[in-house]
DNA sequence: GACTAAATTTCGGTA
DNA sequence: TACCGAAGTTTAGTC
């Protein structure tokens, strides 16, 4: 990896254009070739950046750019998108190189799937009598996060998300019309359960008669606090 | 901006628990207080992170974590969600302050508006005797990209997607259903627009009578490519 | 401030 | 490899 801190300006031409006034700014190359342009705010997001794979030249500026005051250009190119990034460099405050070795990578604990694993295992959460048939029911159009039956033995679909909003009604709602056509299913009643749901998301949901359950991801969780004890 | 590579383990709790056994990587602490924590692959998104607004507190490691190499530990709260990132340092390898003063900021151009500015001149695009009543037609739950009347007078609505996904298709329904409401409106017809349609989302939009049209953004840009002319 | 839609979305899983 | 859906989505714009 290498670190290069440096005045300059940039130019993207991909997907987009996009320009970089001349500002002092983070370099960040990567053993992979990537290029990332960050600035002192504004975090996670880089300002401009190229994905692997891609290459970089270092050329000579033009006599005009060098009167501009450009003394260095990199040009940093994608093969596969014909992407293209261009920096222009006027003046390099610091330039380092560090080996980082191979990352073992990140593991993660407690995302949509945690919320499904839970409220699988305690189904009646949903109202009593309910009955876990299975997590994931495949349909055709896709996996329907859980299917349950009621006390009365009818099919009803459970769609889950962490931020209850009006894309998992309409994929619900999706689910449930084609589960409906099938003869040997309908009757299939609808529940949106998330943590939290939008008021928009919950009229439309109520408004096509599916159900919307608030989840307590700590009262499912039993109380068990271990994710939050780090040491 | 503080630059640090150093040997760390990385533990974040908050929305989820995640963890990054040792490894060497790059820390970068902005001026705002967050802090990126970066492997030397996988551009574009750290590995773990802390949005603004955030605090930062030096601790000394505990006698056992000590022992276990551990020479200092950072702890990254932020006060409003009670998230917070541990970072356990074990060796640093470079440490380097830099100010880099406030950046100008990205100037865009050629993303999703483009193809609406450029579909609303060349509304013929849509067929003969197409024409343009309204860009950005407002209705009660947002803004219809264009709004056109065919070569008979009759309304019709146009969502411009860079990429047509099923999303999207769901989003000019409900347009469509509202606007149909609209005895000064109706019938109004739906044309899906986007440089690219998926499978299913063309499928879902046809099955609801909505017309899919895929644009040529380099056609339609009149082969002018000055947007790649970078110098 | 709440909510909606876009993003050079990126990223991971599955058919 | 293509496609679909989640993301600690983040970010920008509008009401």
């Amino acid at each position: 990896m290498r670190l290069v801190i440096a005045k300059c300006s940039v130019d993207y031409a991909g997907r987009l254009s996009a320009h970089l006034p001349l500002a002092t700014r983070l370099l960040l190359l990567k053993a992979d070739g990537s290029v990332l342009v960050h600035s002192d705010s504004l975090s996670y997001k880089p300002l401009n950046w190229m994905s692997p794979p891609c290459a970089l030249t270092t050329m000579e500026p033009e006599p005009e750019q060098a009167d501009a005051g450009v003394t260095e250009i990199w040009r940093v190119t994608q093969a596969k998108t014909a992407d293209m990034l261009v920096i222009s460099i006027h003046e390099v405050l610091h330039d380092s190189q560090h080996d980082l070795g191979v990352d073992p990578g990140l593991q993660k604990d407690g995302v949509e799937a945690h919320l499904q694993k839970l409220l699988a295992e305690q189904i009646e959460t949903l109202g009593e009598g309910y009955r876990l048939v299975r997590r994931e029911y495949m349909t055709a159009i896709g996996p329907v996060d859980i299917l349950a039956t009621d006390a009365a033995g009818a099919s009803v679909a459970v769609e889950i998300k962490r931020r209850g909003d009006i894309d998992g009604v309409e994929q619900l709602t999706r689910y449930l019309e084609l589960m409906n056509r099938d003869p040997l299913l309908a009757p299939v009643a609808g529940i949106f359960a998330a943590q939290e749901i939008k008021p928009q998301a919950r009229t439309l949901a109520e408004d096509r008669g599916i159900r919307c359950v608030v989840l307590d991801y700590d009262a499912m969780r039993g109380m068990d606090d271990s994710h939050l004890r780090l040491f």
